[in-house]
DNA sequence: AATGAATGAGCTTTCATTCAT
DNA sequence: TATGAATGAAAGCTCATTCAT
C-alpha cells in the first residue's frame, strides 16, 4: 500500500502526479513514457491522471508550465534593478546554472525532451525567448557606444546557447557551477559587446569595443 | 505515382529511401515517423525499407550516418594547415554556418532529432565530440601564453553550444549566414581566448592575450 | 456478441481465455492461430490477450501447463499402492484413455501440437518422461525373476507409444475406449515383460502366451 | 559461386531442392522455414523454386511424397513371400529402424513435421496405413487359431506407434537398431497375437508366457 | 474520489509470391 | 533458363484512452 487509497485534496495529489510525471519523463523521453508508468510512479491509478489532466498531451504540457514557471521563478534575482549590470549578469548566470544544478530532472524535460517534441518547442521556447530577452537587455546596458547596428538579440541568442551547452555538462556532472559562470561571465563581459565586423580595427585593437 | 514502378538499381533505391527517411524524419520527430509514411514519401513498398535497412532503428541510424558523413565533408576545408588559426575558424564558421543554411533537414535530422533519442544520441555526440576538441584545438593553438589552469575544452563546448543555438536560427530562416559567423568569429576570437577570471587585469588590457 | 462486454473477474476471465485458446490451438495448429482469432473466439479483444499473458508463447504455455495438469490429476487414481500392479495398470489404461475420449482438445493441444512444436516440446517432454518412467517401474514391478538385461524404460517408451497412437484413434473417434484399454493391457502384460531374445524357444511355441 | 548459374537438366535441379528443402524443414519446421532459407540451401534462387514446384505447400508435399517413397520402397524387402512371417516381422522391422537410423532428416520430416501440419497429415497417414495393413497382415497370418473376434487393425496401430515411439529415440541416437528390433519383435510375436481378454486365466499365470 | 477491466487504432515486422529483365 | 527487385497481406504487439463499478 505505498500511497494507499487517502483521499488527498486536490493541489497535493496534483503535484504527486506531476513530481511521478516530472521524474518519468526526465528519465525516459516523452514518447517511451507510458501513462502506467506514471500512474506506477505516483502509486495512483491510471484513470486519475486523466481525471486530472485530461492527456498525455496535457500533462506533458502541465509539466513543461510548472517547471518552466520555476525556472523563471529562479532567474528572478537577476532583473534586480539595484545591481549593477554586470552583477546583474552575474547573478543570471548563478541563479540559471545553479538552477539546472539542482533541478537536473526539470532540465532535461524542458530543454532536451520539450524542445525537440512537435508540438512543445513552441510552449518552452516561451521562457527561452525571455531568457534571451532579458540577455539582450543586459547585454545592451552595459555596452557603451554600442555600434549603431549592433543586434543585441543574436548575440543573446548566441550566449544562452552557449550557456545551455555548459547547463549539459552541469547536468551531466561533468563540471561545476562556479567554473561555468566565470566561463560565460567572461564570455559575455567581453566577447559579445564589441563590434560586429572591426576588422580592420580590432585585430590590432581588439579591446577597443569594451574596455575603459 | 510520382516515380512509379520502375526497378532501380540497389543503390539508387538506397538514396532514394534515405532522402525520403531524412525528409520525414526531420519533420516529424523519429517517433512519430511510421515506415508507411517513408516508404510513401520514397513512392516504394514498406517491405522494401526492410530489406534494404533491415529496422527502423537501423534505417534512422543509416540516415544519420549519412548526413554526418555529409556535415564531416563540409568542415574538411576548414582543416587547412595552410590557413593561419583564424583563417581556419573563419571558413569552418562559413562551412558549419553554410551547411546548415543549405541542409535543414541534416540538421534537424542529426541534431533536433538524433540528440534527443535515446540510443542515438551517443553516435551524434561523437561527431560532436570531435567538433569541440577541434575547436578547442583551436583556440589553444590561436593563444599565446594562456593562464595555466585554461579549460580549453569547456570553452570550446560553450562556443560551440552557441554555433548550435545560432544554427538553428540560421535553419529556421530568421538570420543569414554572414551575420552569424561575424558574430561567432567575434565570439570565438576575443571573448575566449582570455584568461578566465582576470577582472582587475584585463578589463584594463584585455587584449594582451591575444592581439599583437 | 455471444458473452457481451461484461466486466469478469480476472479469474474467470482466465479460464475463459484459455477454452477459447485450447480450442482454436487444438483446431488449426499453433502457426495457423492468430491472437485476433483466440480473442474472437473468447469474445474478448487482443490486448486482453496481451494483458493476461503477455504473448502468443506464453498464452501456448499456459494451455500446456493448464491441460497438462488436468492430464496428470486424471492419471492420480492409478497410483493408488493398494492396488496390485495389474490393477494399477488397468486404471492408469482406463484413465488415459478416458480423459483422451473425453477431452479431445486437450490431447491434441498437448501432443499433436506443443510436441511438434519447437520451444514447447521440452516441456511437454517432461510430462511424457515421468509418464515412461511410472510405466516401467510398474512394468518392473510386475515381472518376477526379470532377465538381468531388461531395459524396462525402452520398454515403456514403447509401450506408451502404443498407447498414443491407440489414444489417437480414439480423439478421432474410431475405437472405444473399452476395446483400446483391452489390447493395451494384453500388450503391456505379456508382451513387454519377457526376456528380450527368447528365439529358441519361442519360435516353437508361439501360441503359448496367448492360446489356451 | 557455390553453384554458380550453371545450367543443369530438369531431373538434378529438382532433386538439389528437395535436398535443400528436405534437409531446412527437418531443421526448423515447416513453418519457420522460409522459402528464402531453402534457396539459400539450394544455391539458387527465390523464383526457381516457385517455377519448379508453384508453392510452398507444394514443394513441402513434393518433399513428403519423395520421402514416403523412399520410406515405403525400404520396407518392400519384408514382403517377400518366401519367408516365413516370422521372417517378415523381423525384416520389416530392420527395415523400417534401418531406414529411420540412416535417413534421419526424412523420418523428421515425414512423421515429426508432416504429421503435425494441418493439411498435410493425410498424405502421411497413407503410407503410415499400409504400414499399418502390412503389420496388421503379418499378425493375421502368423496367428494360429486367431480369437474370432480379434482385431487385427487395431493391433497394428498400437505396435505401429510403439514401433514410431522407438524410432525416436533411435533418430534422437539414444538406442541402436538392434535392440530395438529385439524389442519390437517380441512385443509383435508375443504381445498382440493373444486373446483379448484372458483375464481369468492369465491372472493366475501371468508369468507362463515369458518367464522360463 | 478512485479504480480494475476493457478496447480501438496503429505500428513494426515478416513472408509467400510475382514481375521485369 | 535464371534472377534481382518489388510488394500485398497479415501477424504480433503496444498504448492512450474510457467504461462500469
Amino acid at each position: 500500500m505505498a500511497g494507499g487509497t487517502k483521499r488527498l485534496p486536490r493541489a497535493v495529489r496534483e503535484q504527486q502526479m506531476l513530481d511521478a510525471a516530472v521524474d518519468v519523463f526526465s528519465e525516459n523521453g516523452f514518447h517511451d513514457t507510458s501513462m502506467d508508468a506514471i500512474a506506477t510512479r505516483a502509486s495512483i491509478s491510471k484513470p486519475m491522471l486523466y481525471l486530472y489532466y485530461g492527456s498525455k498531451d496535457e500533462l506533458f504540457a502541465a509539466c513543461i508550465s510548472r517547471e518552466g514557471q520555476r525556472f523563471v521563478e529562479a532567474l528572478t534575482p537577476a532583473g534586480d534593478p539595484a545591481l549593477a549590470p554586470r552583477e546583474q549578469l552575474r547573478v543570471a548566470l548563478e541563479s540559471f546554472l545553479g538552477f539546472v544544478d539542482q533541478h537536473r530532472n526539470s532540465w532535461m524535460v524542458l530543454y532536451r525532451q520539450a524542445l525537440s517534441q512537435q508540438g512543445f518547442a513552441g510552449q518552452v521556447q516561451n521562457s527561452r525567448d525571455r531568457l534571451i530577452e532579458l540577455t539582450a537587455h543586459l547585454l545592451e546596458s552595459s555596452t557603451r557606444e554600442p555600434d549603431p547596428g549592433t543586434d543585441f538579440t543574436i548575440m543573446a541568442v548566441a550566449l544562452v546557447g552557449a550557456g545551455e551547452a555548459v547547463a549539459d555538462r552541469i547536468a551531466g556532472g561533468e563540471i561545476d557551477v562556479e567554473k561555468a559562470a566565470d566561463l560565460l561571465e567572461n564570455l559575455a563581459w567581453r566577447g559579445l559587446a564589441g563590434k560586429k565586423r572591426p576588422d580592420h580595427l580590432e585585430s590590432e585593437h581588439p579591446e577597443t569595443g569594451y574596455s575603459a
